[in-house]
RNA sequence: GGAGGGGUGGGUGAGUGGUUUAAACCACCAGACUGUAAAUCUGGCGCUCGAAAGGGCUUCGCAGGUUCAAAUCCUGCCCCCUCCA
């Protein structure tokens, strides 16, 4: 265990943090030098990670590094009824296979950050395989709808006559029994969880064990600069997201979020964190420099120096100096013998081989077919739309022709970030 | 079991026989501006034929029907919600 100073406890308890029940106790059990059993659960059934979950996860790596351990619980049951917040209602029964699939590809994520070798993976079918009806008679009956309505989401859709399925009311209970199962010491959620993270801790003591400790942390705002970040809402970054992606969503949030991100997202320290509020405060710098910072950090804890480094550098190219990127993918073609038809094949690897013949006179050939062949529109008529708009290029100028010469080494520009270059071929 | 309300484009939601590919808003796409954004402004946001004007087809839970004409009326079916002891 490593001793904790005072600068390390302000940071795990200041960072990114909203509220912890009991503050008090969970400090002293900090600093008791007693390696904690820290509880967070996941639900198999949406496997992606992004970086609203990255702001607790970093903060479980945090508490790793002291030497605390941490128990992955995977909801392979609770998935199955879905998280009422979520508002959705029963859900499809995963297979023990998907469930499985899924915690896979969720842990090689959760590894980009949590440390594996102070981690302990659990199924809840451990427990919940082996229960009777009479252990979940035994559950509910220590609750009353009273208590569950006073959940906001169960009592905002009760006072509107919006459903409420009763297998909702069981996920509250199956995720505090986990709690009960592991004889978890914190569990970690965010602001969201609140409510099932007290009842894991009621339920414990009623059990006969120590109440955990609830420690929850602030939703993160979406790249819309407005709601929480959520892949239903499409205002996520996902951690395996390619780097270019990551950097370049980063990139595009609104300036208001940059010291948020800095706050939640990355090591920086209290004082960087002073002086980045103070220059943005002034209003005299351009924030773009900041922002490039934080999205090199934050892109280089998913990604090595070299690829982070090519990922700013796209970014650099394309939307700042709004110039094609030194390796644009190829589009290879060749004329046929008697010059009535032009071959085309893309020569990246994803759809390497698939060839497409495009009609041809005079070299020439029709700039909506050869769009919607090679994948770069998804329709004739949306093709044409850009065009009007202005958001086709041929070698840097606007194109709004029927038709076009094919040339070798010819750029070709698709709205703000899509380019091909024609080869010819042998 | 009884009574009532409802299912419309990615979302919210208007529309109750024709000018409806279906208002409005959001989201989304493109362009302008710019510092990559955000905000703002402009255009777009079913497919297809056409240089264009314009045409064809497809679309309002599902299936039929009435009508010159249906998201809109009728019949059946499916699904959802509310209320009633």
């Amino acid at each position: 265990m490593k001793k904790l100073d005072k600068k390390g406890l302000n940071a795990i308890l200041r960072r990114a943090v909203v509220e912890i029940i009991v503050e008090k106790e969970f400090v002293r059990l900090l600093q008791s030098g007693k390696p904690l059993r820290l509880k967070m659960g996941f639900d198999p059934s949406r496997p992606d990670i992004h970086l609203g979950h990255v702001v607790g996860l970093r903060k479980l790596r945090q508490l790793q590094d002291l030497g605390h351990k941490v128990i992955l619980i995977v909801g392979d049951w609770t998935a199955q009824i879905g998280d009422p917040s979520g508002q959705t209602i029963t859900r499809p029964m995963l297979t023990h296979q998907e469930a499985m699939d899924n915690a896979q590809s969720y842990m090689e994520q959760f590894f980009k950050v949590v440390d594996p070798h102070k981690t302990e993976t659990v199924l809840q079918s451990e427990w919940f395989g082996k229960f009777t009806l009479t252990d979940v008679i035994d559950l509910t009956r220590r609750f009353t709808v009273a208590q569950f309505l006073e959940r906001d989401d169960f009592s905002k859709r009760f006072s509107q006559h919006k459903p409420i399925a009763i297998t909702e009311f069981l996920y509250p209970l199956l995720q505090g029994y986990d709690s009960v199962a592991i004889r978890s010491e914190v569990e970690f959620g965010g602001t969201d969880q609140k409510f099932n993270l007290l009842l894991g801790r009621q339920l414990q003591e009623k059990m006969g064990q120590v109440p955990q400790h609830c420690f929850m942390m602030p939703m993160l705002v979406g790249t819309d600069g407005v709601k929480k970040m959520s892949k239903s809402l499409d205002n996520y970054i996902g951690i395996d997201e390619p780097p270019e992606d990551i950097y370049g969503k980063l990139m595009s949030i609104n300036d208001e979020l940059i010291i948020t991100y800095f706050d939640f997202l990355t090591d920086i320290s209290a004082n960087e964190l002073e002086d980045i509020k103070r220059s943005l405060g002034g209003g005299t710098i351009n924030p773009i420099g900041l922002k490039k910072e934080l999205a090199l950090n934050i892109t280089s804890q998913f990604y090595s120096k070299n690829e982070t480094r090519k990922a700013q550098e796209l970014f650099e190219q394309i939307s700042q100096h709004r110039l094609a990127p030194s390796d644009i993918p190829q589009i290879g073609f060749k004329l046929d013998g008697d010059g009535a038809e032009f071959m085309f094949v893309p020569l990246n690897q994803d759809n390497m081989g698939k060839k497409k013949s495009l009609i041809s006179i005079d070299r020439c050939v029709d700039a909506s077919s050869f769009l919607i062949q090679m994948g770069l529109v998804k329709s004739k008529a949306e093709g044409k739309r850009l065009m009007s708009q202005g958001a086709i290029e041929i070698n840097q100028e606007r194109f709004d022709q029927k038709v076009f010469l094919v040339e070798d080494g010819m750029v070709i520009k698709v709205g703000r970030r899509c380019f091909v270059r024609l080869v010819a071929m042998e």
